[in-house]
DNA sequence: ATGCCTCAGCTCCTGAGA
């Protein structure tokens, strides 16, 4: 089973891409963020011609995340349940036996802003909620722009964003919390290539220099760990004329 | 340079992303 994630950074831009994407990585299961799109935007009829069923939930302008699968999708969950939140930032569901939840993180900005702060609650909430999905689903992905680094192995120039947003203590502190009850970065199952990155920003020839951040990943349950094939980063649609500043991150599960 | 690029929108500028 392969399993991926991408933040395209608008679907009405991205959606040729994606498709294309789909035909050349035909995974089982693909999650998206910043869709930024109403659901009645949400282009089904092309995912099902690409032979895929889709769940969705957007909103104008921002945010919004989606999931594709070539199997049936069930038990579909909207955002974290019981945090309210008017920010589409999360979608849920189990595919054949493995719960996928595919997230996107709030970026939080800078430290010491009230979008920071909402960063840290949104993460308190994410983990309470996960460990009660973990005890109900021992197979289980969690995947999506994560917003933050693990440490300076994830960043292009760690003395220069030591401190700031992705790259604080108390940002990593909640990811490595989130880990802990019971997830592995599949990233580092591996020997990845240095400098790996998912995300360069668009000024300053970032991608040409690889001046990036590794902040979309894959973690995976325990009860999945051993049967981890291969977690790769795709910058193969870095090629197109308008790419995402995003890259997929695929991984491969022996399912 | 509180910018650089990209995207959405009550669109010819502004907010947000990361």
């Amino acid at each position: 089973m392969k399993l991926a994630t991408w933040n395209v950074n608008s679907l009405t831009v991205r959606l040729p891409q994606v498709l294309e994407w789909l035909h050349a990585n035909p995974v089982d299961v693909l999650v998206l963020q910043e869709t930024k799109m109403t659901d009645d935007k949400f282009p089904a009829a092309d995912f099902a011609a690409a032979g895929y069923f889709a769940q969705w939930f957007g909103q104008k302008t921002y945010n919004g995340v989606a999931l594709l699968s070539r199997n049936h999708a069930v038990s579909m969950v909207k955002n974290i349940p019981g945090f309210a939140d008017d920010m589409a930032r999360v979608i849920a569901a189990t595919v054949d036996s493995v719960r996928v939840i595919g997230a996107y993180f709030p970026n939080g900005q800078a430290p010491g802003t009230e979008k920071f702060e909402y960063k840290m609650f949104w993460l308190k909430a994410l983990r309470a909620w996960v460990r009660t999905e973990l005890e109900q689903h021992a197979k289980l992905v969690l995947m999506g722009d994560c917003n933050i680094t693990f440490d300076d192995a994830d960043v292009w120039d760690p003395v220069g964003l030591k401190d700031t947003i992705h790259c604080t203590e108390e940002e990593r502190y909640h990811l490595r919390a989130l880990v802990a009850l019971g997830l592995h970065d599949a990233h580092r199952l591996f020997e990845q290539p240095a400098k790996s990155y998912s995300w360069w920003d668009y000024r300053d020839f970032g991608f040409r220099r690889n001046r990036g951040l590794r902040i979309d990943h894959v973690l995976v349950s325990d009860a999945l760990k051993a049967d981890v094939r291969a977690c790769t980063i795709d910058k193969a649609p870095r090629k197109n004329e308008r790419p995402s500043d995003h890259a997929p991150v695929i991984a491969d599960i022996a399912i």
